[in-house]
DNA sequence: GGAAAAATGACAACTTGGTTGTCATGAATG
DNA sequence: CATTCATGACAACCAAGTTGTCATTTTTCC
């Protein structure tokens, strides 16, 4: 994170960052879902839902996992999980392999096909984003990941099912 | 927005922000979902969906618009909005009001009530976010809004219907 | 001013992300 | 061994949001 400080760094109290917070907040959800739409539009070309994606997505970056461990890794209801599984597996984007440490719950792992077809739509995303000019520092970036992740960490206890 | 300059504030090479940005919109995903899922098993106490709290919000900051103001102001589909201003004005929170500018596209206005339910789910939001504690600072938040701001501005073309 | 084009309201069908419920079975735990 | 917990499979359901269509009103433009 960032360790050299800069000079207007003094935390905020909590009353003001509440405030802040609320603002950033009504930025999430209009971005979250025009991003959405755009990857829903574009998902026809590619043959990937957002559920497929994120399984895709998680399946990457984790290496082979189980369902329902997947489904705790994002706050998903196992459920659906194994529902975008199921499809993906359809596709033939990802396969079950035993699982030396549970019998009946098999690991999904990334077929070579699942793996072509994430880096391909990550690549395509990566390009948009390169279109975000401007002045962005590393710094921004920084500070905006790391205020994300608190507030993300407050709902974590939200549990499902 | 940030004027006295960090240390590590050089302008990301494009290549390397889209990266960064990447892992930024990976945190965008599960905090809204979380949100989302919190703030409907708070819903009925409200009896606010998050739509209609969406069009209250609105109308709090922007005063009385017509319904496709209010769509093209959130890129949703005007439909979506008429429906949740429906909704809305059924339970009494928002109100239609003559429209100067046109007579068949009547303004909508926050009631009294509107007004109030909207105040007292902000008000929860915000005892929530106070929790958000730790050492984020002024400048951490500025520069989230700030990235976020910039991503949301490349979507913008992104036409609803 | 009048004709064509665009905007609006109303209503309906549909898609999708996501949850909840249930049941049978296999695994962990006392 | 008995019980409880985790998993897969399947289904019903919900909410957010879109798309389509039609009639009417407004705007634009010749």
């Amino acid at each position: 994170m960032t360790d050299a400080r800069t000079p207007h760094d003094a935390p905020l109290a909590p009353d003001e960052l509440a405030d802040r917070l609320t603002q950033v907040f009504a930025l999430v959800g209009p971005l979250y879902r025009r991003v959405h739409r755009k990857v829903e539009q574009a998902a026809p070309l590619e043959g990937l839902s957002a559920g497929v994606r994120a399984v895709l997505d998680l399946l990457r970056e984790h290496g082979p996992m189980t369902v329902p461990q997947m489904g705790r890794a994002q706050a998903l209801s196992r459920q659906f999980v194994q529902r975008m599984v199921n499809e993906a597996a359809a596709q033939g984007l990802v396969e079950a392999i035993p699982n030396p440490a549970h019998q009946r719950s098999s690991l999904i792992r990334l077929t070579d096909a699942g793996g072509a077809a994430i880096t391909a739509v990550l690549a395509r995303e990566r390009a948009l984003l390169r279109q975000v000019g401007g002045d962005l520092s590393r710094a921004d970036v920084d500070a905006c990941t790391k205020v994300l992740a608190r507030m993300l960490a407050l709902f974590d206890d939200v549990d499902v099912n």
